[in-house]
DNA sequence: ATTAATGCAAAGGCTTTGCATAATT
DNA sequence: AATTATGCAAAGCCTTTGCATTAAT
């Protein structure tokens, strides 16, 4: 579920679920989206797809990104460098960034979140209404041991 | 401790010990963010002070601020829509944001730390190192109710 | 007097947008 | 055939920087 892996024909499907045009832009930078785990920008998506696709256009990632997330098929969040990135993943989650790599990787942990929003049932925060909570975890990556995802 | 709304001398105190020459411009920035417990931009810090200072440049603000962040005197922050925020409160510490009022007040509760921090002792995450987490919370000011601070 | 900070304007990243062309339904 | 997306280039927003002037030590 963490990240999707999805095939040219899934991501047909979404986007005509949605109501986009399946357009061959659509459907490569939804599937290489789906593809990265980390999060990328829309130039890293541009120079991985750059390749096989010369012809395409940076503003055409960027767009099309916007749209995606406008219909729902992908989250856009900022780092903290202020760059805009992308995430296939639409679930509510947490993550942990490496900041020597500047790598952003989906954290999800059911028991973590569970007492974080139980705590927050028990202990509510005067004057306000929690809708969400989102850890960023600052972390980094050690040597010579096996990495999640 | 939270927001210290320092006195101009405090400020003047606090430029000197870092080594930073005592200008009006830093003295006045440093006030107002001390005593901005929003988080403000450089632009919204310009603002507020440009009317008791009418030759203040938006440019020096931002100066001004860079040189806080890296003497240590203030933290550097990006908000959900990429903008560069500030905050006078040198503690790691962590957010509650209003989305709709675009809001971002300090969050400290040590019980709620201390519960994550020791979840993470006990449960380490596989080949990262923990540095430090943040934990931003979504909510939404109630109305007719006393707000935090 | 020396050294560093300011203000202005210009340049710099990253992202969005206008418009003619090309592709989808 | 009608409508929408694309590519290109240009503009925009926020932030940083170069340089002559002004201020702090």
């Amino acid at each position: 579920m963490m990240h999707a892996h999805l095939s040219p024909d899934d991501c047909r499907d979404r986007l005509q679920a949605v109501g986009l045009k399946v357009t061959h832009q659509r459907v490569q930078v939804l599937q290489e989206l789906s593809a990265t785990p980390t999060h990328p920008t829309a130039e890293a998506l541009f120079e991985q797809l750059a390749q096989a696709n010369p012809s395409l256009s940076l503003a055409t990632v960027y767009r099309v990104l916007g749209d995606l997330v406008e219909a729902g098929l992908a989250q856009r969040l900022n780092d903290q460098h202020g760059r805009r990135r992308f995430d296939a993943n639409l679930a509510p989650h947490h993550h942990l960034i490496c900041e020597r790599t500047r790598e952003i990787v989906d954290f999800e942990d059911a028991e973590l979140i569970n007492l974080i929003a139980d705590y927050f049932r028990r202990k509510p925060i005067l004057g306000f209404t929690i809708e969400a909570f989102q850890l960023n975890i600052q972390a980094e990556r050690s040597t010579g041991v096996t990495a999640l995802h």
